[in-house]
DNA sequence: GAAGCGTGGGG
DNA sequence: TCCCCAAGCTT
């Protein structure tokens, strides 16, 4: 592929870029290289051009947009950030961000803090084991690396939460070290730049693109751009000209270096054969009052929204949904014998693969007195009283949330 | 290798 | 309203 971007450079573009551009970028020497690694694997060796990589870094210099942790790119800050990005838009994370690192400005302060206080900085960010995990980490980083973020790649790797993406992000972008880094957005920017038809699923594909990162990153050092310049720049190309549908080919800065563009198949780059499929189903939210108290229960650690709070939550997708079967789940569960009544008011949303429609019912009377379940007991679920105060505090997920802050309304529903 | 893990925004 | 996505890691 090298060669043929060599020949196809000069030829192809005409009087417009070729005496310039081109001649300066390519040496003899540099020439010779690409012959000599292409005749190893032709269609998988990957120089990219010098002029490229400065060309690009120059783009990210003038168009990056200002974030919170550029202003200050500390590794702590750094990732902290590139916890919350992971499967998460720029502008969702921003106020996490800012709110995260003043609540907990160091790993100390993180790995002091309970981790209900740390998940309710989560609460509405999704992906909770990130949130579990960074907390871990800060407890190692405080008792093995003395309260410091360490500096080698092998101890970062090491980290709860933190894959070879993240240990390469950080390393680069808060000291500089050269490390290839490969995410959704640079997927996208190196299949197309040197055109990865392969389905990005198959692992051999991935290799491939990890090769790609590396070689960029190499050859940017060599020019004089530093790793977490490079690595940015290629991230923000794909988050912003570089991006899955229609892309601005016409103001990328390395567009005539780009092999999908010239082919004419940006748009259909990268090749994905994976396809999501959804499930659907019906839930069923129980509010329980007692002396102005609610029923909580904290998820366990092996299922969803694992150390958060939620209300009495029962998957009612295969089954009729009356009041008497899911009194008698509650009863099961925890002890307690209550009389149900539907609300009406129901809630679409997704989660993960799941399209569920929520209902929710709430309870006429209640006996008995709270005993966990076996089952409950033995993977660490807490059921508890929670005051209306209490709700506020604890870490619930997006819709207990949203159950929270209509409660007085569902609590006050008419009978049937 | 595949599945599980969340959510809010945009088209 | 519905579908698709958006800076991955773990098991």
């Amino acid at each position: 592929m090298a060669e043929n971007r060599g020949r196809r450079d000069r030829p192809s573009r005409g009087p417009r870029t070729k005496s310039r551009v081109n001649a300066g970028e390519r040496s003899d020497a540099g020439a010779t290289e690409t012959r000599r690694r292409s005749s190893v694997a032709a269609h998988r060796r990957v120089v990219p051009p010098s002029d490229m990589t400065t060309a690009l870094a120059e783009w990210f210099a003038n168009s990056q947009r200002d974030l919170p942790w550029r202003r200050r790119p500390e590794p702590y800050r750094v990732w902290v950030s590139e916890i919350m990005l992971q499967q998460t838009q720029v502008a969702t994370v921003v106020p996490y961000f800012e709110r995260f690192v003043d609540r907990f400005p160091t790993p100390s302060s993180l790995a002091a803090a309970d981790e209900a206080e740390v998940l309710k900085h989560w609460e509405g960010l999704g992906y909770y084991r990130r949130a579990r995990s960074i907390h871990a980490a800060a407890k190692v980083i405080c008792d093995r690396h003395e309260g410091v973020f360490p500096t080698d790649f092998d101890s970062v790797l090491a980290l709860p939460g933190i894959g070879r993406y993240t240990a390469g992000a950080i390393l680069s972008i808060a000291l500089n070290q050269s490390h290839p880094i490969l995410e959704g957005n640079t997927i996208r920017v190196h299949s197309r730049l040197f055109a990865v038809t392969d389905d990005i699923g198959q692992a051999s594909t991935q290799k491939r693109l990890w090769e790609c990162a590396d070689q960029v990153v190499r050859q940017a050092t060599r020019s004089g751009v530093p790793p977490g310049t490079i690595n940015q720049a290629l991230m923000e190309l794909g988050a912003s000209l570089c991006r899955v549908k229609q892309p601005a080919c016409d103001d990328c800065p390395v567009a005539k270096w780009c092999s999908a563009r010239e082919r004419g198949i940006a748009e259909s780059l990268p090749r994905n054969d994976r396809k999501s499929k959804f499930e659907s189903r019906r839930e069923a939210v129980l509010l329980v009052e007692r002396r102005g108290k609610w029923l909580v229960r904290r998820c366990g650690a092996d299922e969803r929204w694992a150390g958060l709070w939620d209300f009495p939550r029962f998957d009612v997708t295969h089954a009729p949904c009356d009041a008497s079967r899911l009194s008698a789940e509650l009863e099961q569960r925890c002890g307690l014998r209550v009389s149900l009544l539907d609300t009406g008011w129901s809630h679409r949303h997704a989660v993960t693969r799941f399209r569920i429609e929520l209902g929710c019912w709430r309870a006429t009377q209640v006996d008995g007195r709270l005993r966990v379940s076996a089952e409950d007991r033995s993977r660490q679920v807490e059921w508890s009283w929670a005051t209306r105060g209490d709700l506020e505090d604890l870490p619930l997920s997006a819709t207990g949330r949203i159950v929270v802050n209509r409660l007085e309304r569902l609590a006050d529903s008419p009978c049937d």
